[in-house]
DNA sequence: TTGTAAGCGTTATCAG
DNA sequence: CTGATAACGCTTACAA
């Protein structure tokens, strides 16, 4: 079943030609005779000819593909962000190969040298769990391109959104429709975006001269079941409150159940508001007020950039804003009804 | 900032030996007298040689790589399966290669002639639209691997699930439950899976011998909005029914919402069944009964499989089982109660 | 045990 | 315009 690939000589013999001139053809590099062209079209296409990507390459050294590593594909947030990379790509020579780094600098370090092992053109990281200075001594090695993380020292090749604005947006919007018992579940401990909007969620609440009250921030992780149990817990320890923020949607989720759970109805006993805009919290019941991350656009626009970046161009770095869908999870306090 | 990448022959001439000694000293392929191979080891520390991937291969003929192609990576029923894939992969020399083929047959076969350019060791394809006979040629250059579509003259490179069963499943439990006016939306309408499903659904109907009524099956396509959409008007048409089965978890959201639009309860007006069991849906509200395909098991087993073969072990295929998850979105029929 | 040299399949650089 | 021939970086007979 294996048949051996055709190779360049084999088509060069049959045309009666040597291999230059087949490679010329191939490759449009120079203009060659029409007779021979002609003969060595239909060799070409009678031997079924495929030429061999890794001999190209390794003379070339560009391996016309792009690496992407994403902290986990499986993420329905980076997945997105993927999407309009492949899309993006679809459109010229360019292959992207896509790994995940597990959220383990180990894997990611693994993933990251795999890829250039493998020669990839270049690499773009769909968040980051390396420290600042090895992402640096890589992008020596290899343009290198960091979607939602700045590395200082090379803050021009990094896509980052502003979180805090995010977070500070959704506050806001609680905040106006009335409501100032406002819990806060966090996303992972140590990870920049958490803070960033747990950062915005306190700012709108100063600027809106509401007390900060440490009991109403819960400590989430981005899943479902935590946010679901901390809400539990702290309806069960009688805390008031009247609204959650949630630092994603998963987690809102999770709390929405919880309130479920206890008979609280949303969004007339409580607003919940959520973070990322996924595909499906449109349809969730009711459908969530969240903030929009513009991350399918965010995957063509990189994409781009860093095709740009390939073609010596030198462009800007794309800026995307975060914005606040508001859909039907949230509405004005009433007063008088609080737990 | 792009310094050359060092050879085997700067090593070679840096430890004073020839490059065939560091060839075997990296590979470990023959014996090599103890102080030329220090003298090689520490020169290939001090120049922080990389091996050339591409040279490497064009030799050997293996890529050490797979090429996977979903239909959808960002479909999280087919991330789950890449999860379980790269997951046992992780172990071994081995890299994914992904690539999306968009639902689209041009669009597949563009992905899966690059990856045969690439020289990928072997093709894993999740989900398919290619037509049996071109999935046959290919098979015939690389070893290829389907999962979710049988194809005649390969059936023993092909993993497919019972999706008649998980239909019947699904409608029996319902059944079971005392309903017997039971909506069916279907997946998208060519699909095979989607066919069987429904298969499944008629045939629960016939077992328990309750008249199908093709009123109430509803034609979808996989997404929210269309489910909402179907839902909603079926509810306005007045038709009677107690009991939806969704032909995938996301079209369950969507009838959710509609169900929720109308002030109708979940399960105490209308039980509520879906099928993939995605992450998530754990934490609808209410938590989601569903078919649960075991996705994650699904992508390790797979990938288990291709490199057992791949090490010419001719292993048997893997099967599993669909298995229904009762959740809390379907409860016994009240009688009495109903549109 | 070690080195020389012949590939792997292309592209690129020369002369002619 | 065309054809030798030298790379590309590595593995692997074949000698020594």
């Amino acid at each position: 079943m294996k048949k051996r690939n055709v190779t360049i000589n084999e088509v060069a013999r049959a045309a009666g030609v040597s291999i230059s001139t087949v490679s010329r053809i191939i490759n449009g590099t120079a203009f060659v005779a029409e007779d021979k062209r002609l003969a060595v079209e239909t060799a070409l296409k009678d031997l079924g000819f495929q030429p061999n990507y890794l001999a190209r390459t390794l003379i070339s050294g560009k391996s016309m593909s792009i690496g992407v590593i994403a902290e986990d594909i499986v993420s329905p947030y980076y997945a997105d962000v993927i999407r309009g990379i492949e899309h993006q790509l679809l459109e010229t020579d360019y292959q992207p190969i896509l790994n995940s780094g597990h959220w383990s600098a180990t894997h990611e370090k693994r993933a990251i040298e795999s890829l250039i092992y493998r020669k990839v053109d270049a690499l773009i990281l769909l968040g980051s769990t390396l420290p600042d200075e090895e992402l640096l001594e890589i992008s020596g090695r290899i343009p290198l391109f960091v979607f939602g993380r700045k590395v200082t020292g090379m803050e021009e090749r990094c896509l980052v959104l502003n979180q805090f604005q995010g977070g500070y947006l959704a506050t806001r919007h609680l905040i106006e429709l009335g409501h100032r018992e406002i819990v806060h579940i966090t996303g992972a401990n140590m990870q920049v975006d958490a803070q960033e909007r747990l950062r915005g969620y306190q700012s709108a609440l100063e600027d809106a001269g509401i007390p900060f009250n440490p009991k109403l921030v819960l400590q989430g992780d981005y899943l479902e079941r935590t946010a679901y149990l901390a809400v539990m817990q702290l309806m069960e320890s009688l805390a008031s409150f009247t609204a959650i923020f949630a630092s994603n949607d998963q987690m809102a989720a999770g709390a929405r159940l919880a309130l479920y759970r206890k008979g609280l109805r949303v969004p007339e006993d409580v607003s919940l508001v959520g973070f990322d805009d996924l595909p499906g919290t449109a349809f969730m019941s009711p459908p969530l007020t969240t903030v929009h991350q513009p991350t399918y656009e965010i995957g063509k626009s990189l994409a781009d950039h860093v095709l740009r970046v390939l073609q010596e161009e030198n462009p800007q770095m794309p800026h995307f804003e975060l914005s606040l869908v508001v859909r039907e999870s949230t509405s004005r306090l009433h007063y008088g009804l609080r737990r």
